[in-house]
DNA sequence: CAGTTTCTTGACACTTTCTTGACACATTGC
DNA sequence: GCAATGTGTCAAGAAAGTGTCAAGAAACTG
């Protein structure tokens, strides 16, 4: 899924450059010169943007206030850019929230570096999706839908295990290295953790939907 | 009073030229050629610096290696410095917990400008709200609502810990590593100071309105 | 240096989780 | 169908983790 900037630049030159250059990286670009209109269109579409780039010289409004409306409808990722060698500005941008500040010129591609770099400090947490599953390692916590499910510590290295590895069959051997668990663990041990999982995240044995029993080799998360 | 920096860089000449513009500007820098030695040195005084800068290009160890383990024993601000162009670098370094990327060879002033930067944005979060409390890091306050707690030193440290990794499981060996608990401390003596805070925050082991225990890994605030 | 506060640990009770044998049942190959 | 082997799950005991008391060590204060 393409990430979508909303781009305000009075230069028309210059913006045009910027949205080619963007959009070769994939990027969906949306470009306003005015910044009015722009924020205008921030307010009704906040959830649509994914980052903001933002000079600072633009005519009606000044950029630092154009940045602090912004933060102040959503909390939005902010690039700055402007005339090279602006120290005061630069200190000051970050002062108002910005993410980060380019000063111009610069290479397009610092631009892209920027931008991606900004989005993975904004990317909340490592969550893994799949399935009907979430699974936050930080938080050991996981979501089925919206219903956290409690594993214990066992069950879940387990469980993220076999979700890492869905639609491959995974050993109780490998099980064993993967997890916490002692080297020399039974493979009882380990299909009565599989059946604990199952019972708590509503899978049957026979019919599974999530975890299957793959006859003689191990267990595989289907989704 | 003047910012005290840790610098790591492995090349002499450059490194001197560093320090000697750094220290024109006011700061107070204390350069290391060795990763290790730096490390060794943060461990133990922590609280003497206010940021680092990173050359990457190291003997011995990973830069970003040094990266995260100085985060991990510190909540410190990095900067990084490394060849220009090197963008794969420059995203991982974002990635792992810099907070700013200085692509060689760059103008010493650039360098002042970043630190001075990073350095206002590190110090915004001076205090910091989170759930029902309120935690002044310089004035070592923290209040629950309006209502002041008192808190000893290690106790501060280690909730104060807590609270920046909110939603997170933090281990008792990283709890150790982020205060000024001896390095070999034992568990029980976290769990003993975890004990004490929930007791003075009104919090309840068996249902934990703010410190969780997560069984087997460690502590998670939640809120 | 005495008094106070804070930190650290062993100890014990208690809770939660892990492990395994046992037995029923399923699957495979002959 | 029958033996051999694999899997599901119960239940009980083993193992490991946690909470907190209390006492002494260590650090701080005046």
């Amino acid at each position: 899924m393409s990430k979508k900037i909303l781009l305000i630049e009075d230069e028309t030159q210059m913006q045009e450059l910027i949205v080619n250059y963007l959009v070769n990286y994939g990027y969906e670009v949306t470009p306003y010169i005015n910044p009015k209109d722009a924020i205008e269109d921030f307010k009704k579409n906040k959830e649509r943007y994914d980052i903001v780039i933002l000079d600072l010289m633009l005519p009606e409004m000044d950029g630092f206030d154009v940045c602090k409306t912004l933060k102040q409808y959503g909390d939005i990722p902010i690039i700055i850019s402007s005339a090279r060698g602006d120290i005061g500005n630069k200190i000051h941008g970050f002062e108002i929230g910005a993410d980060d500040y380019l000063a111009k010129p610069y290479e397009p591609r610092e631009l892209v570096l920027r931008i991606e770099a900004v989005l993975k400090r904004a990317q909340k947490s490592d969550r893994l999706k799949i399935s009907d599953f979430t699974v936050d390692e930080s938080s050991h916590e996981v979501l089925l839908q919206e219903y956290p499910i409690e594993l214990t510590k066992v069950e879940f290295e387990i469980f993220v295990h076999l979700l890492k590895n869905h639609n491959k069959v995974v050993s109780r051997e490998q099980l064993v290295n993967a997890t916490s668990l002692h080297e020399d663990t039974k493979n009882r041990t380990i299909d009565m953790h599989i059946s604990n999982i199952r019972q708590k995240i509503g899978d049957d044995s026979k019919e599974a939907k999530y975890i299957k029993s793959v006859w003689g080799i191990g267990y595989k998360f289907i989704g």
